[in-house]
RNA sequence: GGAGAGGUGGCCGAGUGGUUUAAGGCGCACGCCUGGAACGCGUGUAUAGGGGAAACUCUAUCGAGGGUUCGAAUCCCUCCCUCUCCGCCA
């Protein structure tokens, strides 16, 4: 969410890091906007006040005994009431209006970051490692799997449908030692502060890290079942008005108390739930930084990706991802976008695994995001780099949304920087192990660092 | 799910329609006092938005949203949350 009051200084620059973006110039637009609401704010203020002073005014006039006098000013405010009603109607649609239309607006691009339109202009950062050198012909993660018996799209698909996956055996056992081996890592080496969060969560959590408005397409909600009672309530209401115009407003109510009470949604990364933890306070700039992780799984429709990677693990509904949030001062918050960028960086290295980390273009990048790393880990056998982690600096994108703040000495309120990377995706660092850690007769070496947590299994076999 | 009690500033807590411009206390900041401190005294101490060059000022916010009223922390309605007991459940 942009500040309007920046925007209104800095149209210039607003609509040139909007142009970056591919994004037409809109500051002229919201500006209008903005100069109706401040004028209808100007309105209903005024009224307002003279009502208030009138009131005080009465119950003073009544307490000296001065009926006359008081009568006087109740006319007079009666005749402001009639206007007051539509003065506010007025403000709340200008108000509403504006923050629509900044909530549909990505946040700007970092100066740092390369233009281009798509990810065909994302930049090399450095590489880490060499692909393995095997001395046959690498398989992709489903065949091995599969040909393990420990992962069986089919028995998940009679679960749940299409891009699902069981995993069985030594083969689940693998994803959790992963998931293990990166939150211990965070927490004892990295300083992040374990978290276990809800997997449900509310429109305002959403909306907080800019999932809601724009990408309500892309999440999976949970709902319960409507309630009879809330049919009986809308039923009794149209009832007790005897008429056709109950109707409409009994099924207002119920559709508000379906949509506020009863809808959560499945959080598409624990980025949400972790980011919205500090929403709606005011930290001190002593408790800076914050630094949150959790290992959770993760629910995405994608309703728009259908038939990529319509393969194996790479992109499922559900998946199991450990991530990484920092709340920091807007003085701190690129620094600790690189410390953060390492730490994700260090568990693949622990697990000897190829990667490269590429700068996302400005056409390329997140909604919320001002700057983004990916890293890219080598799968064999796709013969590719494949994204692992995301790690982006919001900016004070987020915290606007979520009324996150910070006071420094001074007493000054400043939004806070956000900051969330995965650290790293399970499901995929799974695809990674078995692609690039595969023997010919295929068979999965375990990495040294993931040993202890497989019970000290050097090797995953076929099951008999 | 049932029954009951609650939700007021950073914290505690008073407040049943108009001198409440949210009392009082604690905490915090600054000043006075002191050799230095404590005590004591004094002053200040929310957030968001609007207007203004500024000083300053106005509006909103007492869990949320509606309503009644000239005027609502206070009365009415709906919802959310917390606590206690019971039931159910992992």
């Amino acid at each position: 969410m942009h500040d309007i009051k920046w925007i209104r200084d800095n149209p210039d620059a607003f609509d040139a890091g909007l142009g970056r973006r591919g994004l037409e110039a809109q500051a002229a637009r919201l500006i209008a906007l903005d100069e109706v609401r401040r004028t209808a704010i100007v309105a209903v203020e005024a009224a307002q006040a003279r009502r208030n002073a009138a009131s005080k005014e009465i119950g003073q006039a009544k307490a000296k005994k001065d009926e006359e006098k008081a009568a006087e000013l109740m006319a007079e405010v009666a005749k402001l009431k009639d206007d007051l009603p539509r003065l506010v109607e007025a403000e709340k649609a200008a108000s509403e209006a504006l923050d629509a239309a900044l909530a549909a607006i990505p946040n700007l691009p970092a100066d740092d970051v390369p233009d281009g339109p798509d990810e065909s202009a994302n930049v090399e950062r450095h590489r880490f490692g060499a692909p393995p050198v095997l001395a046959f012909r690498p398989r992709q993660h489903f065949e091995l799997g599969e040909n393990l018996k420990l992962m069986d799209f089919d028995a998940a698909a009679k679960l749940s449908g299409a891009r699902f996956v069981v995993l069985k055996g030594q083969l689940a056992r693998l994803e959790r030692a992963i998931a293990q081996f990166f939150l211990n890592t965070h927490t004892d080496e990295h300083g992040y502060t374990e978290v276990a969060p809800p997997l449900l969560v509310r429109d305002h959590a959403m909306f907080g890290t800019a999932q809601l408005p724009k990408f309500r397409d892309d999440q999976f909600q949970a709902s319960r079942i409507i309630d009879p009672e809330i049919w009986h309530l809308g039923v009794k209401k149209v009832t007790e008005e005897e008429g056709l115009a109950g109707i409409g407003r009994a099924l207002d109510e119920m559709r508000a108390q379906l949509e506020n009470r009863d809808a959560f949604w499945l959080i598409p990364t624990a980025e949400v739930p972790l980011t919205n933890l500090v929403r709606e306070s005011i930290l001190d700039e002593a408790e800076l930084p914050r630094r949150f992780t959790a290992g959770t799984y993760c629910f995405r429709a994608e309703a728009g990706a259908a038939g990529r990677d319509t393969r194996g693990m790479i992109r499922q509904h559900q998946f199991y991802k450990v991530e990484l949030v920092s709340i920091t001062t807007p003085e701190e918050s690129a620094a600790e976008h690189e410390r953060m960028l390492s730490c994700a960086e260090e568990v693949l290295r622990r697990l000897g695994l190829h990667y490269r980390v590429v700068t996302l273009c400005t056409g390329d990048m997140g909604f919320a995001s001002q700057k983004t790393y990916d890293i890219e880990v080598w799968l064999p056998g796709q013969g590719m780099f494949r994204e692992i982690s995301s790690c982006s600096n919001c900016g004070e994108f987020q915290a606007r949304r979520m009324q996150a703040r910070v006071r420094n000495k001074d007493g000054k309120i400043r939004p806070v920087h956000t900051l969330n990377g995965s650290g790293v995706a399970v499901g995929r660092a799974l695809v990674a192990v078995l692609e690039n850690y595969q023997n010919e007769d295929g068979s999965i070496t375990i990495p040294e660092v993931l040993k202890p947590y497989m019970g000290g299994l050097a090797k995953i076999e076929r099951a008999a």
